[in-house]
DNA sequence: GAGACATATCGTACCTTTGCGTTTTGTATT
DNA sequence: AATACAAAACGCAAAGGTACGATATGTCTC
């Protein structure tokens, strides 16, 4: 992950023999690397998606914001594990909370989780 | 995650409290659960993508094909682990293959897999 | 202010994923 | 057929994520 820990030499060799110009390769291979900032945040949004439990709370709050103790009856588990859920969540910035007396209501943050989660599903169906 | 293990009894007893008809409400939370295929499907996708390493080679993948070799040196890791990470992507069918010679090289699957891509970004960016 | 109750947080045992050295497989080249 | 080499598969230690009981926090009701 980082450049001096385990270089891929054997890699550079590679690059040697299959082009003229491997330097050239090379450097457009180096220069097409995305910001560390932007793949570092695409990672997070991913990482909370990666969940079927967090999954089925989304496609749950796409119909209508819910309240915490809503999302249990749809997950069928615990508080804690549900309330640790909407906390990962909420810290990806797909939801959103309001709290209103002692619930909390929950929904999504933005309409591009919607589209994230119709692609996936089209991405896996023609798979 | 199953029926019987260990349901929150607690949590339908907030809804009694909650609605007038707490059953009715169940019923269409229950309703709105998505069936487990889809689910299972959208997670492997967000689970494939959920990783730095792979969204670099995705971002690389953008601009052309790519053989293996390069995309050690994109990742400046060890071959095994490229070949780990390529693997995670075929299986879930975000980048496809072909064999020419010794050589392997990859592509992104469907076009569905840059708007994912993009829409990661533009939640993260707004969060 | 005491009790009930929805959530949030903490601690931790358990499970999954990752990284990477090593070995194996498949394809050229000599 | 021996060598070279790209890629794939294997194996395992280390890192990371998950589930959930227990506990803490904040808010309503009496």
């Amino acid at each position: 992950m980082s450049q001096s820990d385990s270089p891929p030499d054997e890699a550079y060799s590679a690059l040697d023999r299959l082009y003229d110009d491997p330097e050239a390769r090379i450097a457009a291979l180096r220069d097409s690397r995305p910001p560390e900032r932007d793949v570092a945040g695409q990672e997070a949004v991913f990482k909370a998606l990666a969940n079927e439990d967090r999954l089925r709370v989304l496609e749950t709050l796409r119909e209508s914001e819910c309240c915490g103790c809503e999302l249990q009856v749809v997950l069928d588990a615990p508080q804690s594990t549900v309330a640790t859920h909407l906390r990962k969540l909420k810290k990806a910035g797909l939801v959103k909370s309001r709290k209103k007396g002692k619930w909390s209501y929950y929904r999504i943050a933005d309409t591009a989780v919607f589209e994230l989660l119709d692609l996936a599903r089209a991405v896996q169906g023609d798979a």
